[in-house]
RNA sequence: GGGGCGGUAGCUCAAUUGGUUAGAGUCCCGGACUGUCGAUCCGGUGGUUGCGGGUUCGAGUCCCGUCCGCCUCGCCA
């Protein structure tokens, strides 16, 4: 074959009277009949014309040229010359042109499904997409995230070298864990009847490693949790996985956020400001959500105080219900751009998240309040008003419910707002630290504690003494206030709303984890059949440690400026867990079940 | 498991109130054309309207079921 010489995104002016071989795919052509035909020839690094033209070249060459097709894969040698037409200024080498003496079709195409063209109007379906993912991956867009994603990876690399980290593979093949997401699980073929599970993380392997002295540890490492997917979310993920000894919470959080400035400078070549850090509970009352969307205003203030005064049964019912709370979204000149309409689709939206609706009144010139309840709200306006800094031709959004749904449908409430009146100021990166979770939260319906974050988040050492302690076992409702406000060491970096990464000081005290888990309702039998290596491990010297883990897939999104995560993996699962590409999962042989000691309970047909 | 949106030539879409032989652009095939810029012009191939039932004189259109894709609630320590 002719080999090239050259790439398809390089040649420009000066290398005018070269002569050069490209390779690449035919990304079209423009047939002006027997004597002249033009073909812009495609490769990951841009699109070069050639140009075959009877004056310059044999019949035989044209007749070659003229069967040259949308997606063939052609090899082609000529001279570099300036365009005889108007060079086109839309691509970067549209000043030249290759007169091409020598041309081989180094592989024909079948008709393409669809033309690899970041086209806006055209696109194919996302299925589609999914099916022929290689025609897909052929589009420039592709192939820029495709190189972002390496280079975003390479920047992390780099920067935790250079701090210092080993990068350590831990195993894929990983004994099941309690409680976290649903397993993947693959059968034992040499001890029936024994299962594995995929790694939901390295969390136990990254931390034995610090005990092991392993001091930093690094691992751009695939995590698995069965769990239904999201735009954001696949059920096979990317994490970079980091761990450090000797470390309190500040020393890693300010390595990684030293780790997300030097990203985000040399990918998008932005000094990002110091992370301002806000508490749980603050994000929580502002914001409504523990990853808040600090471009914008829209706060959440809790207005019960003020509520309670009124005669408006909404109100006055649901605060007299059990943690009944009365909040207040203020829309600045919703008057105008919040039409009934809107806001009925509002009240109707908020259900889904457990919320009984949205009330909704309007600021009036006068300072008072006019549509919607406000006369059920005269008496309180004055208050309100006040309360919420509102001015004439604002909106005000009322949710009246339990803490729990309340909060929650009004940080949803906020965001969707937010979207809807395109209040989201664009090229914004706005990072904070949540800090200062709660260690754990009682479930009333199972009559136990769950971890927020996992079971080997450390408490702020503050709280150490008094999680010691407590009795674990005690769920009289004061017990349960009291280890519900105790807080953990535990951290998450946001970044425009979304969490981008999270992690905590680890337990590195045999008894404070033993403790951890008898809180959990875990005996210390089942305890130590379940983490027997990690407590053994605690146990023979264990350094203070702690760490993070980012959502590569995540950070890519944002680099990339894309809300789907499949868009930053080349070969991405659906929302049923297929890849239409390969067709997996898919039926085996019953002889690989039967080595596997496995037989199907699925009855249904296939 | 629940809710919502969608599925019509290879691809992107149209098809009035349920009414003629389901159209257009693009791709592909053939032809014309010597300076194009994801050329232009002429002609052509291409359809089990996702699949299975039902209602009807008549179904792409209405009803039921099912499959697939997307968004979402639950779930995601």
């Amino acid at each position: 074959m002719l080999k090239r010489t050259h790439n398809c995104g390089e040649l420009r002016e000066q290398h005018v009277g070269q002569t050069v071989t490209l390779n690449g795919w035919v990304n079209a052509y423009r047939d002006h009949g027997e004597g002249l035909i033009f073909v812009d020839l495609r490769d990951r690094y841009g699109l070069t014309q050639l140009v075959f033209d009877t004056r310059d070249a044999s019949r035989a060459l044209l007749e070659l040229a003229d069967k040259i097709r949308n997606e063939d894969v052609v090899a082609a040698r000529g001279v570099v010359r300036l365009r005889d037409g108007a060079p086109n200024p839309k691509l970067a080498t549209g000043k030249i042109e290759i007169v091409v003496s020598e041309c081989q079709i180094l592989s024909k195409t079948a008709k393409p499904p669809f033309l690899p063209w970041d086209d806006k109007g055209q696109m194919p379906g996302e299925e589609i997409r999914l099916r022929h993912r290689y025609m897909d991956l052929r589009r420039p867009r592709m192939q820029e995230i495709l190189a972002k994603r390496h280079r975003i990876a390479k920047v992390t690399r780099d920067y935790f070298d250079e701090m210092g980290f080993l990068e350590i593979e831990t195993p894929m093949l990983c004994r099941s864990t309690p409680e976290g997401a649903r397993d993947f699980l693959v059968p034992s073929r040499l001890q029936p009847g024994m299962w594995y599970a995929l790694p939901q993380s390295p969390q136990l392997f990254k931390q034995i490693l610090m005990v092991s002295g392993c001091d930093r540890y690094l691992q751009i490492v695939r995590c698995f949790r069965d769990e239904d997917p999201r735009a954001d979310r696949q059920a096979e993920f990317t994490q970079i996985d980091l761990e450090m000894s000797f470390v309190d919470r500040d020393m890693v959080l300010d390595t990684m956020e030293g780790f997300a400035r030097r990203l985000w400078k040399v990918v998008e070549g932005v000094d990002l400001p110091p992370f301002p850090r806000m508490t749980y509970r603050e994000a929580m009352e502002r914001y409504g959500i523990d990853r808040p969307d600090t471009r914008y205003g829209l706060e959440i203030v809790d207005v019960s105080s003020v509520a309670r005064k009124s005669d408006f049964k909404v109100f006055t019912e649901a605060l007299e219900k059990p943690r009944g709370v009365v909040k207040c979204i203020r829309v600045p000149g919703g008057a105008d751009k919040l039409s009934r309409k809107i806001t009925d689709g509002y009240s109707e939206w908020v259900r889904q998240y457990g919320a009984g609706g949205i009330a909704v009144t309007k600021v009036s010139a006068t300072g008072g309040m006019e549509s919607g309840i406000a006369k059920f709200v005269e008496s309180i306006a004055g208050e309100l008003v006040a309360r919420m800094d509102a001015r004439p031709g604002d909106t005000l959004l009322f949710a009246a419910d339990p803490y729990t749904p309340c909060t929650k449908a009004m940080g949803e409430l906020r965001q969707k707002v937010a979207r809807d009146l395109n209040m989201i100021p664009e090229g914004k990166w706005n990072f904070l630290w949540v800090i200062d979770f709660p260690m754990f939260e009682f479930d009333a319906k199972t009559e136990r504690f769950y971890a927020l974050h996992h079971p080997f988040t450390a408490p702020t050492p503050e709280y150490v003494e008094q999680l010691m302690a407590l009795d674990p076992k005690d769920h009289s409702p004061a017990n349960v206030d009291r280890i519900e406000s105790l807080l953990s060491a535990g951290y998450d970096m946001v970044c425009n709303g979304s969490e981008v990464g999270g992690g905590s000081i680890r337990i590195h005290r045999q008894d404070v984890q033993s403790q951890v888990f008898s809180l959990l309702g875990l005996s210390p039998e089942q305890a130590k059949q379940k983490f027997s290596f990690l407590l053994e491990a605690l146990s023979y010297g264990a350094p203070p440690h702690g760490g993070i883990a980012f959502g590569l897939d995540r950070l890519v999104m944002h680099l990339c400026r894309t809300d789907n995560i499949r868009d930053v993996i080349a070969f991405p699962k659906t929302q049923t867990g297929a890849d239409l590409m390969s067709q997996a999962p898919n039926l085996v042989d019953d002889e690989q079940l039967k080595e596997l000691h496995v037989a199907s309970t699925w009855t249904g047909d296939r």
